[in-house]
DNA sequence: GTTCCTGCAAAATTTTTGCATCAGT
DNA sequence: ACTGATGCAAAAATTTTGCAGGAAC
């Protein structure tokens, strides 16, 4: 199973569910999820717009969080904050691919990474937290190879 | 070992590092490390000047941003985002206490968690991601046991 | 045709910067 | 006295809201 099939199966059942509640789907919405469904990280609202406005789609910086809101409570997209003041957000994949962050606090990168035995270990302390836990968030700071 | 009498020595021992880097601790700068140790939990910069300005002490939201940034580059402070936009601020306690957060995404509530499997979970990650690791942070999101 | 969506502009919120003054050493 | 710290006000950056026009159904 490719990244890729994965990717764009999220964007069409992103539209198809919206779909199903009434929503329209036409215009800039389309354009932000199919957006999002080609990531493989965490994009800012700024770096949708100008993706977007890169490809030639007119969409105004209030439709890019006003959507971003939209997905984020339909519980389609997470909203990530790594510590420099602004939100990234990236697409939640139903039951599959889960991913944590890596920032490098001198250069500024970030990077994901996976680690089923931290997924067991969040999972065990989610079952006992006497919440109802709908998604958590590692994110470790440091320094990366090129700056330590 | 009480709580109290380890956050004072958080309090103290920040103080006397920034005067041994040649920095001063009059004023504004002890007023915001001193409430900071007394804290069980992460303060928004608001909260700090609120508390401030209702025990007397006239200070400038700009110098309270100020002394926060500095307290984190010194790494004295950790800065946590948890999803809603506002930056808070946490004293980290060299070699002890250590814990995370759960948000209520439907009352706001935000509780400390600890759970040192969790913590040797993360400590393994961070061996093998290949970065110098200076800290961790995790970040539950859900409903509460009053919300659920 | 109706209703929701969109883009622009203005507003609100949070954080940063400039600068004259004040305080710690 | 010197130098760094502080408070106020203004600016910057990010996010939200209002509203008229446009597009999807």
């Amino acid at each position: 199973m490719a990244t890729k099939t994965v990717d764009e199966s999220w964007a069409e059942e992103t539209l198809r569910r919206l779909l199903a509640k009434g929503m329209r789907q036409g215009g800039a919405r389309r354009a932000v999820v199919e957006l999002l469904g080609e990531q493989d990280c965490c994009l800012t609202a700024q770096e949708i717009l100008d993706r977007l406005r890169a490809a030639d789609r007119k969409v105004g910086i209030a439709s890019v969080y006003r959507i971003l809101d939209l997905l984020v409570s339909e519980g389609y997209v997470q909203k990530i904050e790594l510590g420099s003041g602004i939100c990234r957000y990236e697409p939640i994949q139903p039951g599959g691919e889960h991913h944590h962050h890596l920032v490098c606090d001198s250069c500024g990168k970030v990077e994901p990474f996976e680690d089923p035995s931290l997924e067991r270990a969040l999972g065990r302390v989610e079952q006992s937290s006497g919440y109802d836990v709908s998604l958590h968030d590692v994110v470790l700071h440091g320094a990366c190879g090129d700056c330590r």
